[in-house]
DNA sequence: CTGAAAGCGCTTACAG
DNA sequence: CTGAAAGCGCTTACAG
């Protein structure tokens, strides 16, 4: 029978090991391996032969035991599912290896608890950092806060303790809505902000306000029957809102959603509903996922550079754990809208699209 | 100025402080925290008061350097930003933490280098096992597998060392297939597979070969020009390849995506071509991401459970690390074709699509 | 059921 | 530039 790969064979070397076969003591494969003391050439040579020879590998657990680092950062987001979840993950899985950090991946989804939990175990695992997409969390991070690594809130959130990350949604969502209205549009849903939403608290709250803002700059009376909130920003979410949407039997000639997701949910919902985008409908989204691209018809939405976004947030992250001592720091990141097919202009005198 | 949050506040309370508070040894603390050897009620009771008090956290790393237990697993696949590897991040971070793992995620990309520094990371980090996606390291891995951690392959891989969770590829593309041709399509394409492919080697070649077993069962003559290999199975990846196709000025009235993704774009290619599906072109894909549904068309899709899939592979790995002496495992994951709007029946008789 | 000793693999002072 | 000692926070034997 095949003998499987379990990795017990070979005894894994230790510094030990490496110092014996070289001759030296452990102490100078350590100075070779961090480079922090010089060391002389020819030892140098001798210590990297022995490593190579015995396919020596640093334990980093045992090392951050003794200087405090790990080499670890955490990576917080509601929900890994989605499609701009992916573009972030797989952002902050590039850029942090380009630095020499590994990436824990955790998931704050809509359960309460899975907050204390997230938090406790990335102490339990001495992250040297911790990114962290506070949506649900807001209040409760700042609790905790005594008991967190170094940490970055990426998305809106009203905390000045902590280095953040963000962009303006609150221009963004104005901007949008504007080119709704100056494509035709008079009866704009908006789908993602509660209803009840605080203006200013968070991203959801931010959006609304923009929203709001451009309604009120051209004169149009925001109708609380079209904004819809929505539980999850999931394409099942943004298609249930449009369901919603419809149920009211309210009239509609274009929504504005909250993520991309949630836009690509809404125009397969206006689909089903024998609906065309943008014929009878225009749709516009947030984050400008891969997604939004190749959708049929192609997705307007506010995009900014996630490579960027990322980056900023391992900057602030890295500064704070290397020196502590700064006060924490905004970092916005640009946005602009990027016009696609679902927002092409609406049929002049064309009825909006009422019920069912 | 606001004091940013630095964690530098309070020292961490360590096991000997629990112990000092509670008047007892640290081994018992330890005894109380693992549970494997019976406490007196009033002295665990006395014990964990101490630990909330303190808010006492155990270091997961110091732990592991005594016992050899992380309590972290690796997770790697070659692109994070793909719909079906959000799917997967999310259930293998949700089940894992179900049993008290946490997921190191890391990303193998076309970079061949990068398969030997997340090996040499993964080692350094002393991850308990490693969940991988090998679709572009098949070959290395078996060559590194003496210095590996226990490993479960998620994929269709050559690999009889390891324990492994697949999907019946070869029939799941025959199954797609004949549903095209019962459709009325003649002259299917396939996105994805090599058109060099050793068949039997890995999921693009598996595909393929169900492919071709199903053309054969129909008597339809396979053309090699229907046949486009795609190196990022990404959506831009499935629309360059409609591009390469109709730059072939082959007809063709279906097409077979290797994934989702994939086929999203093919979609996308078609329509900005003027082509409708599945009017003029069917398609169908494969691994039932969440947007294959709401897709406008929704999309024909060969699909498993995602969350069986990633149970299945943490039941191997969980079952390696805890008693290494074992044969390795395969574990068929049942699969189903799902049937949507993307391949309702062509129109008898209907041309199929030619060049531009 | 509980404790005192030793050690996991590394680095930090402290010497030379 | 290199070494011997001590210790990071925990658990594994070994005693009682």
């Amino acid at each position: 029978m095949p003998q499987p790969n379990n990795g017990a064979g070979a005894k894994r070397a230790t510094m030990k090991d490496v110092a014996a076969l070289a001759g030296v003591s452990p102490k100078t494969v350590s100075n070779v391996l961090t480079g922090t003391v010089g060391v002389r050439e020819s030892t140098r040579t001798v210590v990297e032969d022995a490593m190579a020879t015995l396919g020596y590998v640093p334990n980093l657990g045992a090392r951050g035991l003794r200087n405090g680092r790990t080499g670890i950062i955490g990576f917080a987001l509601p929900d890994l599912a989605t499609a701009f979840s992916a573009s972030l993950t797989h952002a902050v899985v590039q850029l942090a290896h380009e630095r020499g950090l590994a990436v824990l991946v955790e998931e704050t989804a809509a359960d309460p608890t899975r907050e204390h939990l997230l938090v406790a175990r990335a102490r339990e695992h001495s992250i040297d950092g911790l990114i962290l997409n506070p949506v649900r969390l807001q209040d409760s991070v700042v609790e905790h806060v005594d008991h967190l690594p170094p940490v970055v809130l990426i998305g809106e959130v009203e905390q000045y303790k902590t280095d953040r990350v963000f962009v303006d949604s609150r221009a963004a969502a104005r901007e949008a809505t504007e080119h709704l209205i100056a494509q035709g549009a008079r009866r704009i849903a908006v789908v993602g902000g509660s209803r009840g939403a605080r203006p200013g608290l968070a991203t959801s709250g931010l959006r609304l306000r923009g929203y709001l803002d451009a309604l009120d700059a051209a004169g149009i009376e925001p109708d609380a029957e079209l904004q819809i909130s929505v539980r999850q920003w999931t394409i099942e979410g943004g298609a249930g809102a449009v369901r919603a949407l419809r149920a009211t039997g309210r009239p509609f000639d274009a929504i504005l959603c909250f993520t991309d997701s949630m836009a690509l949910g809404a125009v397969h919902a206006l689909h089903e509903a024998g609906l065309q985008v943008p014929r009878d409908v225009l749709v516009a989204g947030f984050d400008d996922v891969e997604h939004a691209r190749f959708a049929v018809p192609a997705l307007t939405t506010v995009g900014f550079d996630h490579v960027a976004y990322v980056t900023a947030a391992l900057d602030l992250l890295q500064r704070r754990i290397d020196g502590r001592e700064r006060a924490a720091e905004a970092v916005v990141v640009p946005h602009s809208l990027t016009l696609r097919e679902s927002t092409a202009a609406l049929p002049a005198g064309a009825d909006p699209a009422a019920e069912a």
